[in-house]
DNA sequence: CCGGTATATTGACAACTGTCGATACATCGA
DNA sequence: TCGATGTATCGACAGTTGTCAATATACCGG
């Protein structure tokens, strides 16, 4: 038989959703997009992620100054983006390294058509 | 001179941005677009959303059963929708009908690239 | 005008969240 | 081994949020 004929958006946990506005979302799915838009919803996670974007990889430690914010602070809106799915560090000697997962926002833009 | 090459995403109150991914947000507009993302950060409201999209246009009324929410909980996350820009309202005799805002869904989408 | 119905608002409360200081852990250079 | 540095975790606290019962407001039919 023939697979689903709209794409299905893939999330954690092997969840999937179709696109938002093609049919109603159930429970679980729901709650695992709501988690990673919720992870969008704070400004300094917002600017966080640009700024890891605009400089392709960056160190958990080049963050405080432009953010303003306390290291343990910082630590804490990276691991929420992190479990969010969309971010992914490596550590490097004593550095925390920081990048994007392109993946991940291409699978949220999928969400909102 | 020549316009900014790249397109800037609307949002309220006049305050635009650039795509996430290719310039670091200043704050305004950080602040304005994670207001949208917690909007969609709830499953409620994440369920709302996908019934009146499939629904075309849905009544408040027509919410509660299937999301299992109170009145007073459903006319709040209306609101919440409302105030982000993704929900339109138009009251027509003693209902309230919703439908989605979809240019304000592309905004999102094209902020996200 | 009155009773019924759909919606919005208010008040209250538990749960969650963003923030920081203090502290622990890990890694490197000397 | 030791001190310095980058990061994670813990504890605490104020502010926000999701929820509902009670109430108020708006609208319709008769």
């Amino acid at each position: 038989m023939a697979a689903k004929r709209t794409a299905l958006i893939e999330l954690d946990d092997g969840v999937c959703c179709a696109p938002l506005l093609v049919a109603p979302l159930a429970d679980d799915e729901a709650t695992e997009l709501a988690l990673v838009f919720a992870a969008l919803g704070d400004p300094v996670r917002l600017r966080l992620l640009s700024l890891v974007a605009a400089g392709g990889e960056v160190c958990s430690c080049d963050l405080e100054a432009p953010l303003g914010k306390s290291q343990p602070t910082i630590s804490h809106h990276t691991k929420v983006l992190a479990d969010a799915g969309l971010l992914t560090g490596e550590k490097r000697g004593r550095w925390m390294m920081w990048r994007i997962v392109p993946d991940r926002l291409e699978a949220l833009r999928a969400a909102l058509a």
